[in-house]
RNA sequence: GCCGACGUAGCUCAGCUGGUAGAGCACUUCACUCGUAAUGAAGGGGUCCCCGGUUCGAGUCCGGGCGUCGGCUCCA
């Protein structure tokens, strides 16, 4: 047989040769260093026979920053860190330890709950191993001899596994330890540079929270200990842009145990808080939307119609009222239903867009708040569209285009997911069926690239979510495009149409920042605090040289107004002064002395870059920021 | 809600095996009036998250609560 290697020559080999035949065919060292096997875009272990013709890639340990080539270091790692738990912790029960971006984890069973001084001492037992070197055998068995290995061993996870597997079962084995696991993984463990543990949570069994909670242990490995050193530092510089330590450090918002996920705004947060609300007036108003007001409390039947008591009960804030209670709104849409449902309505009047950024309140589970990106005091830029069942395409590329607008003028890029009917949907599978294909098609029309979540739509209907990564490399979902035929049936809702009968309007429910605070927490991160001139919440500063200068710094800055401009006057060293506007991330600084005039202004701007303008030429210059 | 950890001055953090608190930055005052990332000196500032317990004595140990952080789950 032959196989083709990446330089499109061709290699004999004999037939049922592996990928270390192959390497070992054209070299010792080669063979001596090979950790996978790649073949069009897939991966295979070392170990597995080729095919006639087939196209191949030897990866080894010189590939250290390979994403493959990572992948099976880790994987390969995750099951070191097994062996050395269920060594240490004897009656440890394994589940499953996958590589993961940045890393590995592994989940256990411990037969008593461990702390986090545990990853120390499994840590330096995954160390010992690696001293004393492993290697990894594959073999394949058959389902029935698989369970019963397992069983024998008390590896109930591992048996549910092997149950619901389908194909050969394989086995991996380093020194006394045998885990059932695809693949593929390193020949030995030599190429194991460095390992770290990097932390310790419980996961639940099957992701399900109806399951037992497991420990799960998180890890990271490399082909090169300077590369865990700069994963690390590069982990510190992430934390140093989080927009929770840059909200305290530049006076934007801060967060507080009296009120807990409901941030204060401070006057430069609410600089930044504002330019995204005028953004969403101008554009609301260019594009056809009303601005309307609905109240905050609703009393409990109004909560029923829409289906949200049932589900969303518990984690609403409700307020006593005479003998009953009123439910703070914890979304827009029923107030805006009973709004539309307040009058008669044509099929002329559509679509009615209903925009509205109101204050919400989610009285979340505990431990799933997350500095402005998990609140219970979300600010919604929300909005309705009442429309017939031909509007609907329109008014899905009308959001699917102003999302698009939002989000480059910040130059961020979303990505789009398409979450489909969950379990708990409201309506039937018909329904669901023309408002998902709805969904879908604008997508695809629209020809935007986008991955499906099956299952993860709201309980009235599909959505597509544009998501956004944190500093950390969490995704978000920011804003957000729901096709209900849900909500205004509920609600009773219909417009007059053409055939003068009544028919029920199907609503697009749209978010486009999502929440304000997300999107300001997402934006901080975004640009490190260091924001565009147009949103910067002190834009210019001057910086008067001498106490003499005092009084044309303030001048200056009378004549700039146009703009939001301070005079830094303190008795500071001019070098401390701008030392603290770089701090600060001020974009332009004035620096006004003897040489300076309104011909000549010393400009200073962000990062360091000097020039001299006349106050002409720096207005000219500040308009193309 | 669950697993693990943390909570000390405005911020970042130190405080060993229990003996009622410290640093840097910030702030205030004074001197200096300064040319592109930190002038010097002095001073003020703390219910050590809250409640309870152990103890002669608790920031430190134990229990409960609240909050925050890393995850899991959830997210209208």
């Amino acid at each position: 047989m032959k196989v083709v290697l990446p330089d499109s020559s061709e290699l004999e080999l004999p037939d049922g040769s592996t990928g270390l035949d192959a390497a070992r065919a054209i070299g010792p060292k080669l063979a001596e260093q090979a950790v996978l096997v790649r073949s069009n875009g897939s991966v295979q272990d070392l170990r597995m026979p080729l095919e006639d013709g087939q196209e191949i890639q030897i990866l080894t340990t010189r590939d250290a920053h390979d994403p493959d080539a990572l992948y099976v270091l880790r994987h390969s790692t995750a099951h070191l860190l097994a062996e050395a738990v269920r060594r240490l912790y004897p009656g440890t029960k394994i589940a499953i330890g996958p590589p993961i971006e940045n890393g590995f984890y592994y989940d256990f069973e411990f037969p008593e709950p461990i702390g986090e001084e545990a990853l120390e001492r499994i840590e330096a037992e995954m160390n010992r191993e690696l001293a004393e070197g492993r290697t990894w055998n594959r073999e394949e068995i058959s389902a029935e001899q698989a369970r019963r290995l397992f069983a024998d061993q008390g590896e109930e996870y591992k048996v549910e596994l092997v149950e619901t597997a389908e194909g050969p079962i394989t086995l991996y084995t380093q020194g006394d330890f045998t885990d059932l696991c695809r693949g593929p993984h390193l020949q030995d463990s030599t190429p194991i540079k460095a390992v770290k543990l990097t932390g310790l949570a419980g996961a639940y069994w099957r992701g399900d929270e109806h399951n037992r909670q497991l420990t799960r242990i998180y890890g990271t490995a490399f082909y090169d200990r300077a590369d865990l050193d700069a994963y690390l530092e590069q982990l510190e510089q992430a934390r140093a842009r989080d927009h929770r330590r840059l909200g305290v450090q530049l006076d934007l918002f801060h967060l507080s145990d009296h009120a807990p996920g409901m941030p204060f705004w401070h006057p430069k947060g609410m600089v930044i808080w504002n330019a995204l609300e005028d953004l969403r007036r101008r554009e609301n108003l260019k594009r056809g939307y009303v601005e309307v007001k609905t109240p905050l409390l609703y009393d409990v039947a109004t909560w029923v119609t829409s289906g949200h008591w049932e589900k969303f009960k518990d984690d609403m804030f409700l307020v006593p009222y005479g003998e009953r209670e009123l439910g703070l709104k914890p979304m827009n849409c029923p107030g805006h239903m009973l709004l539309f449902g307040s009058g008669l309505r044509s099929y002329r009047d559509l679509p009615l867009r209903y925009a509205e950024s109101s204050t919400l309140h989610r009285n979340e589970r505990a431990g799933t708040l997350h500095g402005l990106l998990r609140v219970q005091h979300v600010t919604q830029d929300d909005a309705h569209m009442f429309v017939t069942p031909d509007q609907i395409e329109e008014e899905i590329f009308g959001c699917l285009d102003y999302a698009s607008y939002l989000y480059d003028l910040f130059g961020m890029e979303a990505r789009f997911e398409l979450s489909t009917r969950p379990d708990n949907k409201l309506g039937t599978d018909e329904e669901w069926d023309f408002t998902e294909g709805a969904l879908r098609n604008a997508l695809e029309r629209r020809g935007i690239d986008y991955t499906v979540n099956e299952g993860d739509g709201a309980f009235y209907g599909p959505k597509i979510d544009l998501h956004m990564t944190d500093v950390l490399g969490r995704s978000w979902q920011m804003g957000t495009i729901q096709l209900d035929s849900q909500m205004p049936a509920r609600f009773g809702l219909t417009y007059m149409g053409e055939d003068n009968q009544e028919h029920t309007p199907y609503v697009i429910h749209r978010a486009l920042f999502g929440s304000l605070e997300r999107f300001i927490g997402i934006l901080i991160e975004h640009y490190a605090g260091a924001f565009p001139f147009w949103l910067a919440p002190v834009q210019i500063r001057v910086i008067p040289i001498g106490e003499a200068h005092r009084e044309a710094a303030h001048e200056l800055g009378e004549k700039l107004r146009e703009y939001r401009v301070e005079v830094d006057e303190r008795n500071e060293t001019v070098g401390k002064r701008i030392r603290d506007a770089e701090l600060e991330k001020i974009p332009v600084t004035i620096l006004f002395g003897e040489k300076e005039s309104d011909e000549a202004l010393a400009i200073r701007e962000r990062g360091g870059g000097q020039s001299t303008r006349s106050l002409a030429d720096l207005r000219a210059y500040l308009a193309t920021l």
